[in-house]
RNA sequence: GGACGCUUAGCUCAGUUGGCAGAGCAGCUGACUCUUAAUCAGCGGGUCCAGGGUUCGAGCCCCUGAGCGUCCA
């Protein structure tokens, strides 16, 4: 890496230009420098003839003999600039021509209006803040190759606008969620992402080891034990906003690090959660990407209500036929392969029923649709419905083909709890969270609980493909 | 984990039947005081992903491996 560096011709050359500057008075890498402000607040208190200081990147430069045009990019916008050497004097602009592009430099100077109507500097003093040694990307065409986006991200973020956008709106959106949240009494809490038993889902935990406790403990797969477990503290009204972890491959849609939200609300269930999540994503459209029809050209997501609610088996009588639930395990296997899917002998009926779901069903749900009522088997931390013991009152919301928001009317029946942990466990006692049964057992009030996605609810709403292109460093194979 | 595809100059990409490694941008030198993909003239720039094989000769054909992508599990 270092040889191949210091053979580069670029560098090389960059490196004389650095020496070049500095003989003529510049320090390569300066102070810090005092900004009249940010480029989009220059443009919007643009003056004829105002004098202002700016600073940022040199990202443009044409030459024309005795002046000089060349744009400027710092966090906010690019400006353009303009330098003459009779107004500017001999020195400075020949140093300024020794600019590369990539440098940092400050710039103070009146601003005017070019005959072609843009808003421009015209340079009276600039000082260089630092010294760029290799070459950006391609002006025109930026940074297309996919793996050096991921990888050096900041190079992406120089030379794709658009990229920078979208960064800034799951900025907002985060933003915009602890405001929402906050506003409507939510308070945000910290629980531990080192633990020693990783429950609250269904997941593979990265493994690591506690040096000091001479102990194994794994990074946590999701929050929800713990924030149950404050519910019985005495917090009616909680959410955590950060990562989790799981062990899985990387895809298109999986990270094994992602944001998660979880939302708990004592003395509510499975309707007032709807209610909060329905609220919450339209205010995130609205004010964050301005419109409720999101998602990309070829695949559009209208958000306008009312949401479709449906229950479950309704769902997979739609494409299995109105018989499916009483058909016996081999009639259902036969329908299944008759519709395209795969079967595995080793699967019982709800399993199968829920490979119909994921596989036929999932992908087609495009505007946001709750699906509620799903089989107790699958949902272990759910109250069941009150007419209806084998089925859990829950929605998962399902929005651009994609599960955004699981939501349950939480169980807090200690001994319906170790029920279905003793079922899930399937003989192996050291997996059952005794901790978080105790607590169950001085008494959780009735809640309701919500996760979201935020890595895909990003993706939805702003159309991306792939959840690597809202994730600023997303997880790559080591070199 | 499997199948298929991609990897060539700093960046974006061509590369014919196996026969001297190409373009645009960028860089360097020069001209040019309202340009904006500035323009004009000239010059330099390559571990063709890595390793092996076939061949008189490989960017191209064969094998192995790596990274990335797409689809599947």
């Amino acid at each position: 890496m270092e040889s191949s560096l210091s053979e580069n011709e670029y560098r090389e050359q960059r490196i004389v230009n650095l020496r070049r500057l500095g003989e003529l008075g510049y320090q390569p890498f300066g102070q810090a420098y005092q900004r009249s402000g940010r480029l989009s607040e220059i443009r919007e208190g643009f003056e004829e003839n105002k004098k202002v200081c700016i600073a940022g990147r040199l990202v443009t430069k044409r030459k024309m003999g005795k002046s000089l045009f060349a744009h400027v990019q710092d966090g906010s916008d690019r400006f353009q600039i303009y330098i003459k050497k009779n107004k500017i004097g001999d020195d400075a602009f020949a140093a300024f021509k020794v600019l590369d592009v990539g440098d940092h430099i400050g710039v103070e100077g009146e601003l005017f209006t070019t005959k072609t109507g843009e808003p421009t500097l015209k340079v009276t003093e600039w000082v260089l803040l630092s010294k760029s040694l290799l070459p950006l990307p391609e002006k025109w065409h930026g940074l297309q190759d996919v793996e050096t986006r991921y990888r050096q991200r900041y190079l992406d973020l120089i030379a794709n606008p658009e990229v920078r956008d979208l960064f800034n709106k799951r900025i907002e959106t985060i933003k915009k969620i602890r405001n929402f949240l906050v506003d409507r009494g939510f308070c945000e809490v910290e629980t531990p992402m080192i633990q020693s038993l990783a429950g609250g889902a269904a997941a593979q935990p990265f493994k690591t080891h506690y040096e000091a406790l001479n102990t194994d403990m794994y990074l946590r797969i999701a929050p929800e034990l713990y924030l149950k477990k404050l519910l019985v503290g005495g917090f009616d009204k909680v959410f955590e906003l950060n990562r989790n972890f799981r062990n899985e491959g990387l895809s298109r849609s999986h990270n094994p690090e992602f944001t998660m939200l979880e939302i708990y609300e004592a003395y509510g269930d499975r309707q007032s959660m709807m209610k909060l999540v329905q609220d919450l994503i339209l205010d995130i459209a609205q004010s964050v990407f301005g419109t409720l029809k999101v998602g990309s050209e070829e695949n559009p997501v209208d958000l306008s209500q009312p949401w479709r609610e449906v229950p479950y088996k309704d769902l997979i009588k739609e494409v299995t036929g109105e018989d499916w639930y009483d058909l016996n395990m081999e009639a259902a296997q036969a329908k299944a392969k008759s519709l395209g899917i795969e079967t595995d002998s080793a699967w019982n009926f709800v399993e199968l029923t829920q490979e119909v779901f994921e596989k036929l069903i999932e992908k087609t749900l495009i505007n946001p649709t709750f699906v509620t009522r799903l089989p107790v088997e699958l949902v272990p931390l759910a109250k069941q419905c009150e007419d209806d013991s084998s089925l859990v009152d829950v929605f998962e919301l399902i929005v651009g083909g994609r599960e955004i928001a699981p939501a349950y009317t939480e169980l807090n029946n200690p001994l319906e709890q170790r029920k279905r942990f003793e079922e899930q466990a399937a003989g192996n006692p050291s997996k059952i969270d005794e901790d978080f049964l105790m607590a169950l057992e001085y008494g959780m009030p009735p809640a309701g609980g919500m996760g979201i996605g935020i890595d895909r609810l990003i993706m939805v709403l702003s159309g991306a493909e792939a959840i690597r292109d809202v994730i600023l460093f997303p997880q790559l194979k080591p070199l």
